[in-house]
DNA sequence: CCACCTTTGAAGGTA
DNA sequence: TACCTTCAAAGGTGG
């Protein structure tokens, strides 16, 4: 995307939003015939985005509709009405495509109107995740996805930050003047978080300023660098001037560093060798670097408090899923600017720490990640639970 | 206390 | 090359 690169010659990422959505547009071509011209869409509006306020084909047109599974459940949660279990109940989302007709948001204002991209978004959304992502649990919530048009306009009012002088789109809420590396994690910047890398000697703090108009990095594990304005990752992340890297002088740890201790797999160390036991030390005493937000990361921060907000949700899974389906109803303009985002995410981050590489935190996580065939056998499983329930439901009301 | 859930995307590994 | 796995965030939940 030419454009959004803008021509800074960077090697990262390269075209990433670009074959991010050909992929999407890959997969939609097998089960839909719209799927060429969307995939076409998508490659001009990345193409040439300054078009796409001349273009004839309607923003909203082109827009995915929300599922309205969640907010046809939603609505009968607010009704009160008792949640009546669908016999297929982990498949909803195809199972119940007409709700979206009686309570779509898109339909309410007229900003929307069904297409094929429903239909798109049905089969998207429940090839990727069958039915335990839609388990009753995760019901209590008020029309999630209503403010999507609304949304959106509230997104246009406000500039896209990372374009213009106003503080950066991405940003933690506590953090409202930090380069969205910065929000990492809110808690790196408080004391208890800081990496051992960054004081090893007093482990104190020298002197450095917690505001963010300071905030140092560092460089690599062992060096640190400073931005010293919030948009200077603007600066950094565009050509990464070596005087925004000055001398090491602080302590406030990149956010996108934590203490290692926190994460490192029980088994392995009563499995490895002395020596390996040694360099685990070493490794322990290095900062854990996190991997660059993504796109839908940076989005799900930046969306996660209106959905909580409107939502009466905690559950990140339950909000999650909702982020998931607005992220489909975002048009490519909305979610180039966040592809974008990313992709200077990661170019700054590659340059904070260059040898840094994502296999570094490979099995640093304690959790046990399930088989994308466990998760599709439980899918199954609680289709055909779903089903039995259904039909012996039917037959004792029958016999009843 | 900590894995799990849930989402998408990036990146690494493997066949 | 295609596919799979892991990890990023987040906070409630349950073992």
């Amino acid at each position: 995307m030419p454009q959004l690169n803008g021509g800074d010659g960077d090697d990262l990422g390269a075209n990433d939003e670009l074959i991010a959505f050909k992929d999407e547009g890959e997969q939609e071509e097998k089960r839909n015939v719209s799927a060429e011209r969307d995939l076409d869409d998508v490659k001009s509006s990345l193409v040439n985005e300054s078009e796409t306020n001349s273009s004839s084909d309607s923003e909203a047109d082109r827009r995915p509709k929300p599922n309205p599974d969640l907010e046809s459940r939603a609505r009968r949660q607010q009704d009160g009405a008792l949640f009546q279990p669908s016999p297929y109940v982990g498949y909803p989302f195809f199972m119940i495509p007409d709700l979206g007709n009686l309570c779509s948001p898109y339909l309410t204002n007229g900003a929307l109107t069904p297409s094929a991209r429903t239909v798109r978004q049905h089969t998207h959304t429940s090839a990727r995740s069958p039915s335990p992502s839609l388990s009753p649990q995760y019901l209590p919530f008020q029309w999630p996805l209503l403010d999507v048009p609304g949304r959106s306009g509230i997104r246009d009012s406000a500039t896209p930050t990372h374009l213009s002088n106003s503080v950066p789109v991405v940003q933690h809420p506590h953090m409202t003047h930090l380069h969205p590396l910065l929000s990492y994690s809110p808690e790196a910047f408080s004391p208890q978080r800081a990496s051992p890398g960054f004081s090893p000697d007093t482990g104190k703090r020298t002197g450095m300023s917690r505001t963010p108009h300071a905030a140092c990095y560092p460089v690599s594990p062992g060096g640190m660098a400073q931005i010293p304005h919030p948009l200077g990752w603007l600066l950094v992340s565009s050509g990464f001037s070596s005087r925004l890297v000055p001398t090491p002088q602080s302590s406030i740890p990149h956010p996108a560093i934590v203490p290692t201790g926190v994460k490192q797999e029980p088994g392995c160390s009563s499995q490895k060798s002395m020596g390996d036991a040694q360099q685990e030390k070493e490794d322990e005493k290095k900062p854990h670097i996190k991997k660059p937000l993504n796109a839908f990361m940076l989005y799900m921060r930046e969306e996660r408090p209106k959905v909580v907000a409107q939502c009466k949700v905690k559950e990140s899974a339950t909000i999650n899923q909702i982020l998931g389906q607005r992220w489909h109803s975002l048009s490519k303009e909305e979610q180039a600017k966040y592809y974008e985002l990313a992709r200077k995410e990661r170019l700054l981050h590659s340059k904070l720490y260059p040898g840094w590489s994502a296999r570094d935190n490979y099995g640093k996580k304690k959790k046990r990640k399930r088989t994308k065939s466990e998760t599709q056998l439980e899918g199954e499983t609680m289709f055909r639970f779903c089903d039995t329930v259904h039909f012996l439901l039917t037959r004792l009301v029958k016999d009843l």
